[in-house]
RNA sequence: GGCGAGUUGGCGGAGUGGUGACGCAGCGGAUUGCAAAUCCGCGUAUAUCGGUUCGAUUCCGAUACUCGCCUCCA
C-alpha cells in the first residue's frame, strides 16, 4: 500500500499518515459562511482537500473515506446581509449554498461525503455547551456562555501561541463579563429581530468554532485523522475548536493530523477589494472586467501548479499557460483510455500532496507517449475528465471548401512559383483564427481557440 | 509587539548532503515555397553572511527582503 506522508502543523512535521480505521479514513475540512459568492482564495482549499480526498479514496478505496465539510449558515455575518439586502437568512443561505457547489464543481471538485449545516445541529451544540460548563471549562455570563482558556492548558499549542503573550499585543474583545480577555464566545444572546434558539441561557445563537466541534464530533467521532482548513483558520478558529473538542471529550483528541494551505494571492498582492484584485471564482469563469472567462479546469491546473503550503500567485500569465498546456493534453488523451496511475505521480502525490511534482511528471509521461498512465494519472489528480473538457472541444465547423481551395491554389503556386494568392488565403484563415498546416501530405485546417466565425465568413 | 511561512535560471516551479528536474518563453538546427505544427539541440539559477562536513542548494545559526495570521474579509 501507498505510504502517504504529511506535514502535521500540531507537530510542524512531515509523518508518515496512519489512518485510525483505514476502514474509514476520516477528514473534516471547514467549509463556507455562506452569506456571498465564494471568492478565488476560497477555493484554494477546496482543491487542496479535494486533491486528498482523491489520493485517500485511491489508496483506501472510495468507499473507505469519510470526508465532512461544513456550511456555516448561521453567523452575523449573514445576518449583517439579510438586514441590507431585505432577503430572508434561508434565501441568502440557499442560494449562496447552491452557488458554492457549482462553483467548485466548476473547479473539478468531488462533493465530500457528508456536508452538515449548522443550522442543523444547534441542540448538539447547546449540548456540548452545557457539558464544557458542567466540566468547568465554561461559563454562563449576562445571557453569553463563553469558554475559559485558563481552564484549558494547551491553548495556544497548535499555532505556537501562549495565552499571556496574546493579551499582551493582541486585539481582543474586552468585555466585562470576561473572566479573561482571551475568553471566547459559545453562546450569545439574539434579540427579537436576530435568529435564535431557546436555550438553558435564553434565547441566542451560537459563536463561531462551537459549530465545528459539534459537527465533527456527531459525524466522525471524538477521535479522528484529518482536520483542514486555510492557515489563516489556525488561530483562532482551530485553536478554539481543540479546546472546546478536547474539552468536552477528554477520551478523544480530536485530529490526529492537523493540515494548513497557505493563502493566495493575485498578481502579487494580497487580494482584497481595496486593491482592485478581488475577484470571484464565477467571476472568473464567466469572464470579468473586460477579462474573458477562465475555464474551471485551468482554474484547477494553475492551484494544483502550487504546492499548497507556499503562497500561490493567481495571475493571468500562469492561467494563459495552463490553458495552452490543457489544451495540447486534451488533444493527446482523446479517444485514449485510462490504464494505471503513473508511480510517480502517486509517489509525488503521497510525498505530502506535491501537486506540482506531480504535474511534472505528467509532464514526462505525456513526453513518453505512456498516454494510458498519462491519462489515469491526471484523472486521479481531477484533470483531463469529461466533466470539465466542453472548453476545450474543437469548434465543429466545416472547412473542408477551404481545404480543397487552398489545396488548389498551393498545387497552382508550386507550378508557377507565385505564392501571392496562396498567402493571401493563409493569412485570412490565420486571421480568423484558423491553424493553417501545409505538407508534402497536404493541407490541414483546424479551428483554434481564437477562430472567429464572423472573419471566416468574411472570407468566402 | 507576538506567531508562522517563504526567498532556486527571463518567467513559473520541484527535488536532492556529492557534478541543479520539468514547463513556458528565448536561441540554433531539421522540416516547410514561406510559415504553423512537430522533432533534435542549447541555460556558468539555489537571497546574504557565518557554522557543521572531505563536500551544502539541501542540515544549523544569524542578517536582509517578501508574505500571511493575531482585526469583518480565507
Amino acid at each position: 500500500m501507498t505510504t502517504i506522508k504529511l506535514h502535521n502543523t500540531r507537530t510542524r512535521k512531515k509523518e508518515v499518515f496512519t489512518p485510525i480505521d483505514p476502514d474509514n479514513v476520516r477528514m473534516y475540512v471547514c467549509g463556507p459562511t455562506v452569506y456571498d459568492r465564494a471568492h478565488i482564495g476560497n477555493a484554494r482549499p477546496v482543491v487542496v482537500f479535494d486533491t486528498l480526498f482523491r489520493l485517500l479514496r485511491h489508496v483506501y478505496g472510495p468507499d473507505h473515506v469519510t470526508y465532512v465539510r461544513n456550511f456555516t449558515d448561521v453567523d452575523d455575518k449573514i445576518n449583517a446581509r439579510a438586514a441590507a439586502s431585505g432577503r430572508s437568512i434561508g434565501q441568502i443561505t440557499e442560494e449562496t449554498t447552491r452557488w458554492y457547489l457549482e462553483d467548485m464543481a466548476a473547479i473539478g471538485a468531488l462533493e465530500p461525503t457528508q456536508m452538515p449545516r449548522a443550522t442543523q445541529y444547534i441542540p448538539q451544540m447547546v449540548a456540548m455547551i452545557e457539558d464544557l460548563i458542567a466540566k468547568g471549562h465554561a461559563y454562563a455570563a449576562e445571557g453569553h456562555v463563553l469558554f475559559s482558556v485558563e481552564s484549558y492548558k494547551d491553548y495556544g499549542a497548535l499555532s505556537g501561541r501562549a495565552v499571556d503573550d496574546m493579551i499582551a499585543g493582541a486585539r481582543v474583545e474586552v468585555a466585562p463579563y470576561k473572566r479573561n480577555p482571551m475568553d471566547f464566545v459559545l453562546w450569545k444572546p439574539s434579540d427579537a429581530a436576530t435568529p435564535g434558539w431557546d436555550s438553558p441561557w435564553g434565547r441566542g445563537r451560537p459563536g463561531w468554532h462551537i459549530e465545528c466541534s459539534a459537527m465533527s464530533y456527531e459525524l466522525l467521532g471524538a477521535s479522528f485523522d484529518i482536520h483542514g482548513g486555510g492557515n489563516d483558520l489556525m488561530f483562532p478558529h482551530h485553536e478554539n475548536e481543540i479546546a472546546q473538542s478536547c474539552c468536552a471529550h477528554p477520551e478523544g483528541h480530536f485530529a490526529n493530523v492537523w493540515l494548513h494551505n497557505e493563502m493566495l494571492q493575485v498578481e502579487g498582492k494580497k487580494m482584497s477589494k481595496s486593491l482592485g484584485n478581488f475577484f470571484t471564482v464565477r467571476d472568473l469563469l464567466d469572464g470579468h472586467d473586460g477579462m474573458p472567462g477562465v475555464p474551471g479546469e485551468v482554474i484547477r491546473f494553475v492551484f494544483l501548479s502550487t504546492h499548497y503550503r507556499k503562497p500561490m500567485d493567481w495571475t493571468a500569465e500562469k492561467a494563459a499557460e495552463a490553458e495552452a498546456t490543457l489544451r495540447k493534453w486534451r488533444g493527446m488523451v482523446e479517444g485514449i483510455e485510462a490504464t494505471e496511475v503513473a508511480e510517480g505521480v502517486l509517489a509525488a502525490l503521497a510525498d505530502d500532496l506535491n501537486t506540482a511534482g506531480a504535474i511534472s511528471e505528467l509532464h514526462r509521461l505525456a513526453g513518453e507517449g505512456d498516454f494510458g498512465a498519462f491519462k489515469a494519472s491526471a484523472l486521479l489528480l481531477g484533470l483531463l475528465g469529461a466533466n470539465l473538457g466542453d472548453w476545450a472541444k474543437a469548434v465543429d465547423v466545416d472547412l473542408s471548401g477551404f481545404v480543397a481551395q487552398l489545396t488548389k491554389a498551393r498545387d497552382v503556386a508550386m507550378a508557377s512559383k507565385d505564392f501571392t494568392h496562396v498567402d493571401r488565403l493563409k493569412a485570412g484563415l490565420l486571421e480568423a483564427g484558423i491553424e493553417v498546416r501545409m505538407s508534402k501530405a497536404g493541407v490541414e485546417l483546424l479551428a483554434g481557440p481564437e477562430f472567429d466565425a464572423v472573419k471566416l465568413e468574411a472570407l468566402q
